[in-house]
RNA sequence: CGGAGUGUAGCGCAGUCUGGUAGCGCACCUGGUUUGGGACCAGGGGGUCGAAGGUUCGAGUCCUUUCACUCCGACCA
């Protein structure tokens, strides 16, 4: 491609609603461009190239652990999320309206509801199971507040994926398989990252995984172990209990616990006085769908006590209902890992990808169900792996970026390569130029050739914002009989000689 | 949803207090000079001042209503 034809309108000024790097150098480097706010975006052709080879890599790497890629209907009858529970759970997220005709549609967030329902219709027999299917397409959830680039806007590229199975022992295989093929796809993107054990959320399900690009402008706060590989979002940490006695003391907190339907409890929640309650593990314990702080209450109709406190409180002197025990302490950096005893520290990621096991919680309302080996209708059990395509735009640039602007990974790179000819007029630079950008696109090499009238200044500062992994100059060294070639990472130069720059690309690329 | 703020050219902003025919920088177009770190000179195009209503001889500016967006918090791939 020529940089003369190709629409890339890099600014030298950032935008004033934007505060991360990845957002200020997707749009100072015209990969993609706002749509009037509120989380929009539409992508130019250097954001659509990124995109296109970050899909690739995922789709390769699932396509060779024996995934079915398929593409579901955006538009999604209402009536589906009706069945599944979801329409009224789900809250203001969804997008929903309706057509001529007055039906009802959903605008789809997720498509649990309508892969199933495929799936149903199509798959009868145990014989025909397991089943791994997956879509790479947008999504729409209207966001409370949409910020941060394409970290969270309200329309987004997700890769989301649902197995089938006959047993749980088969989905658990499953999910250790998506396990292992989504690690391979974070490493071959170049990018940092942990696996992390997390809370299932508004999506449901028991065993959950995230996979968190860590970065210091990461929303999520995660707890890693100094001395082994345990990783937990700070929602889902566990600490190795600390120990109580008789001696320990005690606090209650009140909150209002919200179910559907607009029904309220209040619940006391008991633990020791120096450790906090974790909201989202406060919340899972009694199943409501969300907390809200309240005044202290005289009664409650729920004691919730931690489980550290299991031999040394009842519960029943407070009045309470009904008392269960479990885990609601929030972990501190400093506490010890359950796992080898090791220190925990707090550190930041980026959710860029998430893994469920869903068991039956979707097949069961929806009627998804196969006959076994004794005709016997059962429900299918199911895992779901999210993967946020274009978040890891923002999630590669977090992570690979200096003051001047982007630098891609190889995987990711909009271009292999970037060839600047410092001046057109001088026909010498010129024609090593073309020549290099014939020699290199033969090659099958996706080369730019910056042909520009500009000066030199103008095309270096875009070189470096647009990011491409190396770019060979060729400037006024040439009557020296030397170009450069760059490796953007650390901006490393190296004087080579025109005559040997040719066999150095083709060893290169 | 709570708190704060902003809507004026494609982008970034001034002008609003004190009403009087729309301005700056970047970008864009034409011509010329320039070519190793976002050039310079000269000329040029581009606006129902977020929307609706009101006050006034006259409204970007004052009043009323409304919409949108941004930032800070509670939620999420």
């Amino acid at each position: 491609m020529r940089f003369s034809r190709l629409l890339v309108p890099t600014t030298k000024e950032t935008p004033n609603d934007a505060t991360l790097a990845s957002h200020i150098y997707l749009i100072r480097g015209g990969f993609i461009q706002s749509v009037g706010g509120s989380g929009l975006y539409n992508f130019l052709p250097l954001g659509k190239k990124v995109l296109d080879k970050v899909r690739a890599v995922v789709k390769e790497e699932l396509d060779k652990a024996g995934c079915q890629e398929v593409s579901l209907s955006f538009v999604t009858p209402s009536s589906l999320w009706e069945e599944s529970g979801r329409y009224e759970k789900y809250g203001k997220e969804l997008l929903r309206f309706k057509d001529r005709k007055n039906n009802e549609f959903v605008l789809g967030p997720t498509h649990e509801e309508m892969m199933v329902n495929l799936v149903r219709q199509t798959v009868k027999s145990y014989k025909q199971l397991p089943l791994n299917l997956y879509q790479i397409n947008l999504k729409f959830r209207d966001e409370i507040r949409p910020r941060f680039g394409l970290m969270r806007g309200r329309e987004f590229l997700m890769k989301d994926g649902y197995s089938f199975h006959t047993s749980s022992e088969d989905m658990k295989r499953e999910f250790d398989l998506m396990e292992k093929t989504y690690k391979k796809i974070f490493t071959r993107l170049g990018l940092e990252f942990r696996v992390v054990e997390a809370d299932s959320g508004a999506i449901g399900g028991s065993g959950s995984k995230e996979f968190m690009v860590l970065a210091d402008s990461g929303e999520d706060t995660i707890v890693v172990c100094e001395g082994c590989d345990y990783g937990a979002n700070i929602e889902a940490a566990v600490a190795k209990p600390k120990s109580c006695d008789t001696d320990t003391e005690i606090k209650v907190v009140t909150m209002k616990a919200l179910y559907d339907e607009g029904k309220t409890k209040y619940i006391g929640y008991m633990l020791p006085a120096d450790i906090e309650l974790q909201d989202v593990k406060a919340c899972n314990a009694v199943g409501a769908n969300d907390l809200v702080e309240c005044e202290e209450q005289e009664t409650v109709s729920m004691m919730v006590i931690d489980e550290t406190l299991k031999s040394l409180q009842s519960g029943n002197e407070l009045g309470a209902q009904e008392v269960y025990y479990a885990d609601i302490s929030s972990v501190s950096e400093g506490d010890s890992c359950a796992v080898c005893g090791g220190i925990l520290r707090y550190t930041k990621g980026i959710e860029a990808g998430h893994i469920f096991q869903l068991g039956t919680q979707y097949s069961e309302p929806l009627g998804c169900t196969f006959l076994d080996e004794n005709g016997k209708a059962q429900p299918m059990v199911m895992g779901t792996y999210g993967i946020g395509v274009s978040r890891l735009l923002a999630a590669i640039i977090e992570q690979n970026h200096d003051d001047k602007g982007c630098i891609w990974t190889k995987e990711s790179a909009p271009f292999d390569l970037h060839i600047i000819i410092s001046n057109i007029k001088d026909e010498a630079q010129l024609a090593l130029g073309e020549t290099l950008y014939e020699a290199m696109q033969k090659k099958g090499v996706d080369v730019l050739l910056d042909d520009r009238k500009d000066r030199f200044g103008a095309k270096m500062k875009d070189y470096e914002l647009v990011g491409v992994p190396h770019a060979v100059v060729i400037g006024k060294k040439l009557s020296d009989g030397l170009v450069e070639f760059i490796t953007r990472d650390g901006l490393i130069k190296e004087e080579i000689s025109f005559n040997e720059i040719l066999t150095l690309l083709t060893e290169r690329f």
